[in-house]
DNA sequence: CTGAAAGCGCTTACAG
DNA sequence: CTGAAAGCGCTTACAG
């Protein structure tokens, strides 16, 4: 047990408490090179013992940021953390409970922060209050709802993503296609549906709106809506599922159907995420390019750290289709 | 543009700028109340410009912890770093090309870190060495190889697993049980061999080496592996493939064969990654518990910086088999 | 190798 | 609200 001591230790109790100056210990704190072994080992025993933390810290030279995830539930996160990791940032990752604690920015501030990334979610405009009067910059990534003009954002062409999986049902010979969104509310998914119904409509295709459903973005929702469109008396010959994980949902509905992906259901997902290359057949899907979306938003936050201005207050990273072995013109 | 300023700005030098005292700049800084409002705003605006950074911090109340992994590529990563967050340590994410740094620990300690969490990889003796001279505890999670006896490390029952794998295979009625390892020189790789071998000798199987086989454990040495194994004179019923990604690349290569699974051939995966529910048919597989080997190893973490001692140096969680619809009796 | 002395950046009563 | 003054925890030449 360390003997008793009134208060956090400083270098000067440790000093006293090992009968030597305080500059010695300074200097077996800071690890430098003149300092007997004999004193630095029982110096640093003490300092041990009393569980000595510096009350002063150099400045960090390191850009410590966190990022803010709604949960850290879906492989989604790592290949974001991936790019912001890669910007030149040190991150620290934070969930969602983080933000809604009442002082959030303050303790962002206490912790050394310089900004914070926060990714699929949305800043209350007491946040942005809070943020605007700490001076701390702050990226959205794939914001949920439109943010304010002046908040930040990094995001992917969705909507041009939409169209490209759509037209490639199309080209295949696909006319009844459904599409699976995510939750209505989402910005992301509202625009992946709206390139669906371009594509449909420059091919001269109506959209039947009992096609057009909303999933959860989850396996089980793409699962749940893509038994009820296979029940359907008119069913479709392709799905487009709006994001990876519905996509996995609704081959897997397709193989409990007894139907065979591709020949008698096409599927697209959104995202090529790493394990769509690993489904089977490989997923043709629609990539959103996350770790470049993190290290661009990574890239603004370190910019407007630096208080440099920002060219653009909202990216929109470009998606493509990737074509793998889950579509294919329909049977007959 | 700032006005010109030699080194970095102090509390002095954006007082004099701002024509107000040194505690005035200090209440602004520290969003103390007893400021005018227009004072505060001039202040403020100065510090903005200079891009004013304290440069002695309060000391941290969060126990900021780096968390090193070997490459932020695997959907694995996420489910150690969710655990770790939930065991109370802010986690600074990291990854290999950092330990590498020469100073590493000195970087550790000059950023504020409190400890580290080193993820599938390996200590060289000079960063323990180095380590033990900072003082900076450091536990490792599923280590490559087996760690000295002094460094702390958690990992799961592999052995256990690999026998539960085979002799749910055995039980089904297989005799033709083929593995696919990961690399050879890894200790967890070693381990569910072991006990894939150990199913087969308690149920009188002969081990045919023509059935053992090294992958990497990612998709493409699952699949490549399979590819050789069903190419066999006599090929096996069932496949314990060692990860879940290789047993992804297994199904592949089945898929490609000509071959259903679990019908023509059942495919057993290892660490119940989410995603593994998403395959088609799911994976059966040994769960690994990795989020809660996170939150140990960041709770044993937790300990040694406040300086308690630990249990026990060396902690294995237990796994379990998940049985879905990748497994079935063999044909006929 | 050690430590007295000067000094740095900051905070905190407290007098006005 | 403001700032002179005291003080805190630490670092850094430098003399011995």
């Amino acid at each position: 047990m360390p003997p008793h001591q009134l208060g956090r230790p400083t270098l000067a109790s440790i000093a006293a408490a090992a009968g030597v100056s305080l500059p010695t210990v300074s200097k077996v704190v800071n690890g430098k090179a003149d300092v007997a072994p004999t004193t630095r080992a029982h110096v640093q025993q003490l300092l041990d013992q009393h569980n000595y933390v510096p009350v002063t810290r150099r400045p960090a030279e390191d850009l410590l940021v966190d990022v803010v995830f709604t949960a850290l539930d879906s492989p989604w996160a790592v290949e974001i953390l991936r790019g912001v990791t890669e910007s030149g940032l040190e991150v620290v990752v934070s969930s969602q409970s983080r933000t809604s604690d009442v002082d959030w920015v303050q303790a962002l501030v206490a912790g050394g922060r310089r900004g914070a990334l926060v990714v699929t979610s949305r800043l209350t405009a007491a946040d942005q209050r809070r943020l605007g009067r700490s001076r701390l910059p702050v990226v959205v990534i794939d914001p949920v709802d439109m943010p304010g003009q002046d908040v930040p954002s990094v995001g992917a062409t969705n909507w041009a993503g939409g169209l490209a999986a759509t037209e490639h049902l199309v080209e295949l010979g696909h006319r009844r296609i459904a599409v699976v969104g995510g939750p209505q509310a989402y910005l992301c998914s509202r625009a992946r549906i709206d390139g669906y119904r371009a594509a449909l409509e420059r091919a001269g295709i109506a959209v039947d709106p009992a096609l057009v459903v909303h999933g959860t973005f989850r396996h089980q929702g793409g699962y749940d809506q893509a038994q009820s469109l296979l029940a359907l008396p008119d069913p479709p010959t392709a799905i487009f599922a709006g994001s990876d994980e519905q996509a996995f949902g609704v081959m897997e509905a397709a193989r409990q159907a007894g139907l065979s992906v591709p020949d008698d259901l096409s599927v697209v997902g959104f995202d090529d995420l790493p394990m769509a290359r690993w489904s089977s057949p490989p997923l043709t899907t629609v990539c959103q390019p996350l770790a470049d979306m993190g290290r661009m938003a990574g890239r603004m936050l370190h910019d407007l750290i630096d208080g440099r201005v920002l060219g653009s207050q909202r990216m929109e990273l470009a998606t493509h289709l990737v074509t793998r072995a889950s579509t294919a013109p329909p049977r007959r």
